[in-house]
DNA sequence: TAGGAATCTATACTAAAGTATATAATGGCC
DNA sequence: GGCCATTATATACTTTAGTATAGATTCCTA
């Protein structure tokens, strides 16, 4: 029997995601309505093997409540699910130790298979979940990068100097300089490291 | 019972991973050593539920081989598999309908755990699947920074230059560049930019 | 056809990054 | 006490990065 304790705010969220998790062959299941139950609740006499985080919900502070309850349990494993989040923060959840990310869009068949997945000791990630729930604010800045500029953008990410990047590109060093000029002016960074770094946050090579 | 095929040209790798997963309650499993063979089995009288194909594997010339298995068989599930094959690669198998993506690093129990949920519909692939491969031989050059050091490294993380870094740990310019010189001998890179990549590969900051 | 963009190159410069060597204080270790 | 790693600083230097301005080409579009 796997015990599970959901963390939702949302009460018509928690209720049917746990009556029909319930329902489940040897699922176990209780729920809280904030943070702070969820850990006085993990603190009680119960043994839970999956917690399982709303995202959007009072206490969790994004994911620095994620981070008091990987602290606070470090044994249990710790879920996040969330209707909104975007793929910096599932990948920035996963980083800090969660062993699962599940969005919303899941179907009820696919979460019963996610949490027994996760609970066999697997870690849990949606891989379509890039191209469903698409980073528009930020995509913006890329897209008004030209062809030349993306280029020298995707070797800035291996780390290239000018030069290298010259001979890759077939150019002269000042055309990459004068390109590099371009991507930190519209990333709006102030060097090629930072560059790097945003264009890897954004998975874009 | 979920009858599984295997296509593998290397002997001992498809023998051994059929005789594993065979010992697991509810799998009957196949072999066959190229693409065509496979193929060969698949329109025979037995109905597979999963085919998993070798990446390297005479007859499928690339992901081309996957497409051939796709279009022979669209009821069928495929999955790829592969010990060297990058992201890429396995993301493009992912788009051109592979149900999962099975790196040779995974451990047995994962294997058959990723087979379990591919069985029940879903898709899998490995999240950490960039870091997973060479963890471990250069965690060893991390260890061996200095506490200054790591600090001075995670603050290149950030893209921050040798000025800023200095007034945030509160030394002259000079002792950062002695730190950064350091870190980028110890590391095996030749400049800050790579440094950074390096460590938010491994997910140290 | 005129204008705009994207591309490439050139020259010239400032700022930052990275290397090298030397000196010195601290604290742990044998 | 002597040894060693770490941290810190100084001076001096070379290389790379980044900025600025200008001129030229191609291609596409109004």
């Amino acid at each position: 029997m796997s015990n599970i304790l959901i963390a939702d705010d949302h009460h018509l969220v928690r209720d049917t995601i746990a009556a029909y998790l319930s329902s489940v062959d040897g699922f176990s299941v209780q729920t809280a309505a904030n943070l702070d139950d969820a850990l006085t609740m993990m603190a009680g006499v119960d043994a839970f093997d999956l917690l399982i985080l709303d995202y959007n919900m009072p206490g969790m502070d994004g994911l620095h409540g994620l981070e008091l309850a990987r602290k606070a349990f470090p044994a249990t494993r710790v879920a996040l699910m969330s209707g909104v989040a975007n793929r910096e923060v599932a990948n920035k959840a996963m980083d800090q130790g969660a062993i699962g990310f599940i969005p919303k869009s899941l179907t009820a068949v696919s979460l019963v298979n996610a949490i027994k997945f996760v609970l066999s000791g697997e870690r849990y990630f949606p891989f379509d979940f890039e191209t469903s729930g698409n980073t528009a604010p930020l995509t913006g800045a890329f897209a008004s990068l030209s062809e030349r500029e993306l280029e020298t953008l995707e070797q800035l990410c291996i780390g290239l100097s000018n030069k290298e990047i010259a001979r890759n590109l077939g150019v002269q060093e000042v055309t990459v300089k004068l390109h590099v000029k371009n991507v930190l002016a519209k990333l709006d960074v102030s060097n090629r490291t930072q560059a790097a770094l945003l264009a890897k946050e954004k998975h874009l090579f």
